[in-house]
DNA sequence: GAAATGAAACGAGACGGTCCGTATTGCTGA
DNA sequence: TCAGCAATACGGACCGTCTCGTTTCATTTC
């Protein structure tokens, strides 16, 4: 008796949804955001257009499912960052290859839309930092806690700041396309966060009031 | 006889092309940019909607040189910085002033729709550049030029990347609407730029070997 | 067990509404 | 007189709703 509904449809409801939201990535990936339609996404998924109607409330909630669900793929393994022990190599690392996953053209587009979702809605921008941003947010500063415990970089350092030191750069000089993101510009975004945010070059430990260089 | 054309209808054509470039500004600074339509600039403007597309190609243009107009408006006016002689002082009044203008609502709608259009927009977003952003761009390095000079700031700094790690935090910090944006926000972004790219400490600056803490 | 039953979900697509960008019309002002 | 204009009708694209006949599947019946 614990049916209290009607027939279990639920594997039909899942087939149907994975292929609105794979069909959506797709579409997304090759045109232009303004060329995606509802139309067409129902047609590629071989779908109807209210299959999609009865699941999301409108067309920018379907391509925020179907980009929220491209990071949620891997069921709940968690993001880590590499950690070989020298912040440094650590961040080049990850920052030359966030560089180059800009300069494909799929996922330039696919990105785009997202942010362009997100910066003129601040519900859905809410709900990409909860699911989306944090997670990937608390794996970065796991990493640069890590680095603080063996001095590789300054205890006190707000870690959101340092992140944003980081990362904003390149994102901002994607978003408005304006220069190369080449590995070097990453290097060098990496030096630059670690001569604001390295480790003190005093006798570092518990800083606060000791100021041994004032130059 | 040196009119080619017909009557002089010139000024009425001004006339006419203010006052829908103002109708625009109007309607993307009070509305959702959704909401603003051409037949809504037209009515607002009272101007008929063939008056618009008579000079601007399409709905994107007219909004992208209503905002464009924003910041030629005072004639040939160059832009530039404070320079009280001090990069720091500078700095954090500049950021401190641009963090409470993106406290605006009004303020912050047209700047989100400029956005929204040129990161979708190869074309547009190289006009803005070229417009806007470039010129801007080139007071501020003027300022840390004069700062080099004075040994404030690195005189082998990269003033791009300079300008990036300043502002790039903020602006993304405000389109994802990630965190706060205080003046004590402002001034840590200073500080930090001013750590990564201040005058070089002595003879040993670049860090990545010395490692008093190695535990 | 296999066939019949009924309800939920579905594909297809017609429909109203909104908006873009074009075309038409009659007016107006120099 | 006539170029430029406001007003507005129009075609086309798309969104989101609604309808209709069909498919799918748990349950019932033999």
């Amino acid at each position: 008796m614990a049916h209290v509904k009607g027939p279990d449809h639920s594997r039909r409801k899942e087939r149907s949804r994975q292929a609105i939201l794979e069909a959506t990535r797709a579409l997304v990936a090759e045109e232009a955001y303004e060329k995606v339609t509802v139309e067409a996404i129902a047609a590629r998924a071989g779908v109807g257009k209210q299959t999609i109607y009865r699941r999301w409330p409108s067309k920018s909630a379907v391509v925020f499912a179907a980009l929220l669900a491209l990071s949620e793929d891997p069921d709940g393994q968690s993001v880590a960052l590499p950690d070989t022990g020298d912040l440094e190599t650590d961040l080049k690392l990850v920052m030359r290859a966030t560089a180059e996953e800009f300069a494909d053209p799929s996922f330039d587009r696919l990105i785009r839309a997202l942010n362009t979702e997100i910066a003129n809605d601040a519900e859905l921008a809410a709900e990409y930092r909860e699911k989306l941003a944090q997670p990937l947010e608390e794996a970065k500063k796991a990493r640069l806690r890590s680095a603080q415990e063996v001095g590789q970089l300054d205890a006190d350092a707000d870690l959101d700041l340092v992140l944003e030191v980081l990362y904003a750069p390149l994102f901002q000089r994607w978003l408005h396309r304006s220069g190369p993101l080449t590995a070097a510009y990453a290097d060098s975004l990496v030096d630059a966060t670690l001569r604001a945010f390295g480790p003190r070059t005093g006798v570092g430990s518990t800083p606060g009031e000791l100021g041994p260089v004032d130059s």
